[in-house]
DNA sequence: TATAGATAAGACCGCACGGTCGGTTAATCC
DNA sequence: GGATTAACCGACCGTGCGGTCTTATCTATA
């Protein structure tokens, strides 16, 4: 095989079910010898392809995280006209995935902004500026659909982007244990 | 000091620093020690208090936490006539304190079950337990409004009751980070 | 005041985890 | 075909944590 493709494969391995167990068991609780043991890896493989556990999950927040959270909650929604419908279909959407997958790449975030909450600056950053671009975006749709016709004028957008983003995030908290009644 | 008071006394001292550090840092990235040197006692006093963090953790769950939420969000409900308008007033007084505690008592629960969900069945059992009776609570305080005419017959009580439950927490998380402009 | 039982002290143990480092394999280059 | 290097291996180290155990101190009571 390919040099190159290796490294690739081997390193996108290790962020995929570096994710995974991430979302699944927390990034404390989730030492990396686990992820390597269920990739038949070593140490020196990991060490070779990152500085640190940090700089791990660092990687995986830019390059998995943002991506899904793009495909699945901004991009259905831009350049359309519908809005609104749009925005509501989407969610239901990502929390029907998140039923069935049990783990829905789609919303690790409030899952683990938790966890470092006051831990760790540095990744909380990264974190954050996610959600920022989230936000962002659902605002930008919502004035559209003020714009179009779809939305009342009056609407705040920034305040219907913050609640509809706090209604999710506390939905799958719910999900967590009341399954998916709390839909 | 009476024998029985300075038991108590010390055994509530470790409960209460041991809630707001594990508030603040969670639980797992707490260690007895922390709690301990905060408050200028030994691993003996802890080992013979509690007997495990474990134990100590649900301690703290079912003597503060759900004596903390009920004051804040149940009680202030009950019995009372016009129930939506209070619910909403009971919710802004926790989100307020929320805002100017930076650790209120108040919704530790979110932060938290967050990281237990997966890895401490126990404990787990312990957090939606307390979730179970704020919905229940929730739900009464509804039916009790549609009664009183005070809310639409049509509304899905239980329903609802998730519903508000999810925002709110849903609000805390996000106001972990771009500040109370959540609200 | 002597003493037993209630509290607390703190040295110690075992283990898991993040990280390091010298070494090995196999592809690539000259 | 020998040298170089990318990719990986796995033993090892330091540290921090949960938990144990022996020992010391306080205090009520006879």
């Amino acid at each position: 095989m390919d040099k190159n493709l290796k490294r690739m494969a081997t390193k996108q391995r290790l962020q995929v079910t570096g994710l995974e167990m991430f979302y699944k068991n927390g990034y404390y609780n989730t030492s990396i010898d686990d992820v390597l043991k269920e990739l038949s890896l070593s140490k020196g493989a990991f060490y070779y392809h990152f500085d640190s556990k940090e700089d791990f999950f660092i990687q995986i927040i830019e390059t998995l995280l943002a991506r899904k959270m793009y495909s699945m909650l901004i991009e259905p929604i831009e350049g359309h006209e519908n809005t609104f419908d749009l925005i509501l279909q989407c969610f239901e959407d990502a929390l029907e995935t998140a039923v069935h997958n049990e783990f829905d790449f789609g919303f690790v975030l409030g899952n683990i902004i938790n966890e470092f909450n006051g831990r760790n600056e540095t990744i909380m950053k990264h974190l954050i500026d996610i959600l920022k671009i989230w936000e962002v975006n659902l605002v930008t749709a919502i004035q559209r659909g003020k714009f179009n016709g779809h939305i009342d004028r009056h609407v705040d957008s920034e305040g219907v982007a913050v609640f509809l983003m706090s209604a999710y995030i506390g939905v799958r908290t719910l999900m967590v244990e009341t399954a998916p009644s709390a839909r």
